[in-house]
DNA sequence: AGGTTCTTTGTGATTTTATCACAGACATTA
DNA sequence: TAATGTCTGTGATAAAATCACAAAGAACCT
């Protein structure tokens, strides 16, 4: 499962864009002590009330990191993507705290680990791994923030809206996903994605199959009447 | 308006504890560097979108940081009370973002502030000083997170009982407050703030007057029944 | 091909939460 | 006492969540 970095030395370079500003002493440790995995789609990476001994940085497909309600609903928080490292879980590894979340593979993954010993001796040693850190934790500070005004504050409707124009293929106006996964998203309920969706389609926005979205009126979602 | 420690240092001492563990070095550029601010009850510490460029240690008082709505409701993400600094400061200092939301002194303040510049030297600079703010990164990262589970998953009946008896003065039994400012704190509007306590009068586990709820029964409000 | 099973979607009925509109209660000040 | 401002109560309506169940579509078997 684990392995030595060995010949991927170029492509981790090339792929962790955030080594660029990282000092050559740095850098060798940090392919010395990186290990490479594989993790299949849909296969946890962490999950809620786990310790975290180490930190991940991608190096392809995607993590989601979501919260479980008592009531089974799910919320997704934030994605990791190729080039990223998980703050949450270097926010738990410096403070020695339970991961509050859990972390699944969307898509099959290919990643780098850290084990938290090594990743906590840099961040006292190295300046610039500090900053980046530092870095991460703000980022997503901020955009947990965001997702609170999000949730708190507006509207259903608006929110599916934004979700299907952000994530529609730009290309063919398609959205390949259930509405399920959106209510997971988006965390509310399937039924209210699945009328508001319906809803959509009777003003003549978006066209529904199985598994299919196809968006009709980008203009008219992007500017949704209430 | 501010002006030097000066002999301040032994209650500043007192009342910030985590500067226990500071080196001594690090503890004289506090107490020459930091400058003592009062700040009155309503007054605004700092406004959505305003550049950080300062951190505060509370020493007494307490101020509350929160979201604004379009439509004018508002969410208190977190209070920080006496011996306290604020992260999100320091996150927006590092990164040199704009403050992402509002934080208002709830009481009147007293505080000391540090200047971003000179903030960001001793995160370069100190271990000890370092590892204070990743703490309170982290801190602020989980209960941010907690916060969006209780929003969206959690029924508004429950996070009410729940904010009663949290908030209640355990002598009296009583709580001094409006229904608004209860809205404001969970995010939610006045109306239903006002039906559900009606509700729980109406079972006979609160009394209602203006500006004041009585708890009757904390066990009944403990275990609501759904 | 036909039947079985599983996933996905649709929808009525009901409850909870949010919004709008307004009135009455209470406190403060003039 | 009157006037003003803040706080609370409540009906009507809309939006969102929950429960319950049915039907459509895909996949998988003989």
């Amino acid at each position: 499962m684990l392995r030595k970095i060995g010949g991927l030395r170029d492509r981790v370079r090339e792929t962790l864009q955030f080594l660029k500003g990282a000092g050559p002493e740095l850098l060798d440790m940090f392919y010395e002590k990186a290990e490479f995995v594989q993790i299949r789609a849909g296969q946890h990476i962490l999950t809620e009330g786990a310790e975290c001994n180490m930190i991940i940085f991608l190096l392809s497909g995607s993590a989601r990191a979501y919260k479980l309600g008592e009531n089974g609903r799910e919320i997704t928080l934030y994605r990791i993507k190729g080039g990223e490292g998980c703050v949450l879980a270097a926010s738990c590894i410096l403070n020695h705290t339970p991961y509050p979340v859990f972390a699944v593979a969307e898509f099959d993954l290919e990643a780098l680990i850290v084990a938290a010993p090594v990743f906590r001796c840099w961040v006292q040693k190295y300046a610039f791994w500090r900053d980046y850190v530092f870095g991460l934790m703000s980022q997503r500070i901020t955009s947990v923030i965001m997702l609170i005004e999000e949730i708190a504050f507006r509207r259903m409707d608006t929110r599916i809206s934004e979700y299907l124009i952000q994530k529609m293929d730009v290309v063919s106006g398609k959205l390949q996903t259930t509405h399920q996964q959106i209510a997971a998203d988006l965390g509310t309920s399937r039924e209210v994605v699945s009328r508001i969706l319906k809803d959509f389609e009777h003003r003549g926005w978006i066209v529904l199959s199985r598994n299919i979205i196809q968006i009709k009126d980008s203009d008219a979602l992007g500017v949704p009447v209430h």
